[in-house]
DNA sequence: CAAGTATATACGCATTTGCTCATATATTAA
DNA sequence: TTAATATATGAGCAAATGCGTATATACTTG
């Protein structure tokens, strides 16, 4: 979000709709299931513990959003991260997550 | 998100979250009606357009997300953004949107 | 205290979204 | 072609969410 000139309507709906996809837990455990590469539907509802059609679903936001990409491979399909600012932004978010928890511990147990 | 060890099941849903916070279009105007300081609720809906209500309800959701500070100065109640990994993260998606619409222009207008 | 201003919240409604179950669509193999 | 396997999708339901209207709360001033 460039400081200088505020987004128009269409811009912000886009940068809207990009968070909300990543709104969801368990497309957050698809991406980080992903993040040592690509995998078949059946190994990802193994991994994530969903039913098959819940992860396919998911799946198909994921590649509307361009966050992930597809190859077929005879019967299965290979799923792989294709935007290489996802996982940027999972850490950013990570980090900063962290960063409270400590504070929080802080608070828990004061120095004094 | 850590690529060492997966998040668990609370620490993804606190993450995930944090997208939906930011997931909504007027959300997204506050805090960038904010990047250059704080300001107060009328202020605000002014700015963005919306209904007094609505502006304060959506100020109260990102306050509870720790996105927002508020400081209350007799009757009017001043927010800015208090989270400093924000602007960050609103420049990561923008860029990657940046990007994303010049390769459709690129696709629109190929070189030959 | 009464009136006025700034902000927050309760309520109800409409829309969106995630999930499950069942089924459809490939693709391969017999 | 038939059967089996992997993946995608349609239908319906329940929960979450955003918005407007009206009202409540907090603070200031006369």
């Amino acid at each position: 979000m460039p400081r200088s000139q505020p987004l128009n309507d269409q811009a912000l709906e886009i940068v809207a709709r990009r968070f909300a996809v990543l709104a969801e837990p368990m497309r957050l455990r698809l991406i980080q299931a992903l993040f040592d590469g690509e995998k078949n539907v059946t190994e990802l509802t193994v991994l994530t513990g969903g039913t098959q059609a819940n992860i396919s679903r998911h799946l198909q936001t994921l590649i509307a959003a361009h966050i992930l990409a597809r190859r077929k491979d005879g019967l299965q399909v290979f799923y792989r991260i294709s935007d290489p600012t996802i996982p940027k932004l999972c850490e950013l978010v990570c980090g900063s997550l962290e960063k409270s928890l400590k504070k929080q511990a802080g608070h828990l147990n004061p120095s004094r």
